[in-house]
DNA sequence: GTCATCATGTAAGCCGTTACATGATTGC
DNA sequence: GCAATCATGTAACGGCTTACATGATGAC
């Protein structure tokens, strides 16, 4: 899943770690506080399997450095106009990018199997926040499997909740429960809904067709409308 | 979490390893699926430190294996009635019990610092679940720190939601995700609500004050009030 | 010159999982 | 007898955490 995430990042922009850290923490939300125990056996990882590639900042590449935009990117640009006057051989700072075998394990990773385990929101989030990768076909049997999930789970929830002899507390535990898995199918079948609405709307739009009959291919529609404001190298 | 679990349920009645992932399945919902690979060692570990004590079910014990109730209770008589005709040194089914240590320690878990991590949901949920066991002040304690952690929560939701550039996905989500803080919110306002009167009422009604300005004292008030139809030996 | 922050890593450990191995009981 | 379920366990591994160790950079 912390693979996921990595790719998803690095496949907007290049950055480094400590970077990926903030970002997972101010943007996504999901992964509050990885750690970097975590994120740096992850990414060097990923970086020996060939999913991403680095560059140190000190480098011989050309690339400029160019990043975030925000405050973030204001203190990366002053850092990055005094190590250029410094200049030397300074390597603190991997920058870290992604691969062609990189975007192809973020597909996979992004179409593939949920777990169906305990942190099934985190994962459902995570692939959500990615979702605008997605095929439009793909995209909607992401929304369309999370909604069967939590389907399977409010019956379970309702049995339960039928249950004679629950204490005051388990019993409104349950029954809150409830109404959040209710709440969370209401979200999803607006979605649904938007999504199909959206399909429906290229496909009178003179686009060639997104309606693939045939759901294992990935590359139909939209997919990778992404704006890449990025002058990537 | 799972100690907690587990004495929790041993705290109303003795059962064996098996029934017990049984009903953190089918009772308490959480731990959904817990592994025996899990459940055993948690239990060995238990019995080695002295918080649960273990009766083999052929042993010498004259407890006649009094269990369930509903239909799984009914089968375990079948089984009883069966082994008692045939008699014999059967070893299998070990049954635990809680001791006095054993108690102690689920006190003082169930009072404990909850983690502040990914699954504080679930932690919150399980402490909820054996609320019953807590002392008036402590469960308004639990139940207002919950409160705290999800206002938290909401208010770096909002900073994210007011981010300008997330895209259709992320936005959605970060909404959701904050109606849903703040359902929770309102349902947590209903129980602490519920509490405080309760108090009031028994505070009125006779019975020793229960409004103990020392938070540290667990057995105040209607602590340890489950029913306990149990006849346990 | 020192403190905070940025930046990268390693080691140990916790808590859970899946997969494997074994055996008793009961229904058919 | 054979399969399903009940029942207990071990081994290997996964993913993430905390704590530790190091060093560059920039602010004051």
């Amino acid at each position: 899943m912390l693979d996921l995430a990595i790719l998803g990042l690095l496949f907007e922009q290049e950055m480094h770690g400590y970077e990926i850290r903030r970002r997972l923490r101010d943007e996504l939300g999901l992964f509050a506080n990885i750690s970097f125990g975590s994120l740096y056996p992850a990414l060097s990882r990923l970086e020996r399997s060939g999913a991403v590639a680095v560059t140190e900042s000190g480098g011989t590449s050309s690339a400029p450095l160019l990043s975030t935009g925000s405050l973030g990117g204001e203190r990366a640009g002053l850092r990055a106009r005094r190590s250029g006057a410094t200049l030397g051989t300074k390597r603190s700072r991997k920058v870290y990018r992604i691969t062609g075998q990189g975007r192809a394990l973020f597909e996979q990773l992004l179409e593939g199997e949920e777990p169906a385990g305990a942190d099934d929101a985190r994962s459902f989030g995570l692939r959500l926040a990615f979702a605008r990768h997605l095929a439009p076909s793909a995209r909607l049997a992401l929304l369309e499997r999370r909604r069967a999930q939590l389907t399977r789970r409010l019956a379970t929830d309702l049995v339960r909740a039928s249950g004679d002899r629950l204490d005051v507390y388990t019993r409104s535990l349950v029954e809150h429960s409830t109404e959040s898995t209710e709440h969370d199918i209401a979200w999803l079948d607006r979605l649904i809904d938007a999504e199909r609405q959206k399909q429906a709307a290229s496909r009178t739009d003179g686009a060639r067709s997104a309606d693939s009959t045939d759901p294992s291919d990935p590359h139909s529609g939209d997919a990778m409308t992404s704006s890449s404001p990025t002058g990537a190298s």
